[in-house]
DNA sequence: GACCAGGCACATC
DNA sequence: GATGTGCATGGT
């Protein structure tokens, strides 16, 4: 599956973010929680004409200008919050979070990450991988449809988390820059092709064509 | 007006 | 562990 998307789309070239600050792909994957990707977008635009593109400036915002600044996003309450925590939580560990680790290392990192109101386990993956470079595969709504779908895995639309990404973990090297394609050209193909919640229509997938 | 979008925390059983 | 609910906006 991986090689057959690979050779169609090419290389995804994932974080999608503008400034390709490492902060940026911290803050829209809290921003992108359960809303279009767009609207994230247009909740960083927002922060940034307000002067808040790292996570000194985002603390420094009073709580009603991050508020309105970040509407568009939705959950608006919530992840003003979880975003200020997540910017004290930045400034304290990102040096020690910039190199590789050993796994029982990558392991803390991500559990001190979910002990933040607001990260859940897709959110500490994706900032793990997408902004610290750290080889741990990301399960979301789009993975699992695929795995359903198209990889039998039976059940992987409800499958507990954790088992989940260790069935594709397990069966793939543990290779940072494989996951980090592999997870955007699921979501490409999603998109490409329909694969809403209650959208069957399929794509095909042989000989390196969709 | 319904459904959906790169979730999460909390309550309840 | 599994299921249900509230949170909120914007596009289709």
């Amino acid at each position: 599956m991986y090689k057959t998307l690979f050779a169609y789309y090419g290389e995804q070239h994932w974080w999608p973010s503008k400034s390709g600050m490492q902060w940026e792909i911290v803050a829209g994957a809290i921003l992108t929680q359960n809303c279009a990707w767009r609207n994230a977008e247009q909740a960083l635009e927002n922060l940034s004409e307000h002067g808040a593109e790292t996570p000194q400036q985002l603390l420094a915002l009073p709580l009603a200008t991050l508020r309105k600044a970040i509407r568009p996003a939705g959950f608006f309450m919530q992840k003003s919050i979880c975003l200020q925590e997540v910017a004290q939580f930045f400034i304290e560990h990102v040096k020690e979070y910039t190199f590789p680790c050993q796994p029982v290392e990558l392991r803390a990192r991500r559990k001190r990450l979910l002990s933040i109101k607001g990260v859940g386990k897709e959110t500490a993956d994706s900032i793990l991988l997408y902004a610290f470079n750290q080889p741990i595969f990301v399960i979301d709504a789009y993975t699992r449809r695929v795995a359903e779908r198209h990889l039998n895995i039976l059940q992987a639309a409800t499958l507990a988390y954790d088992i989940l990404q260790k069935i594709f973990m397990k069966n793939l090297p543990n290779d940072t820059q494989l996951y980090n394609e592999y997870h955007a050209l699921i979501v490409r193909l999603c998109k490409d092709f329909c694969l809403k919640q209650r959208c069957l229509c399929a794509p095909v997938l042989h000989d390196g064509h969709a």
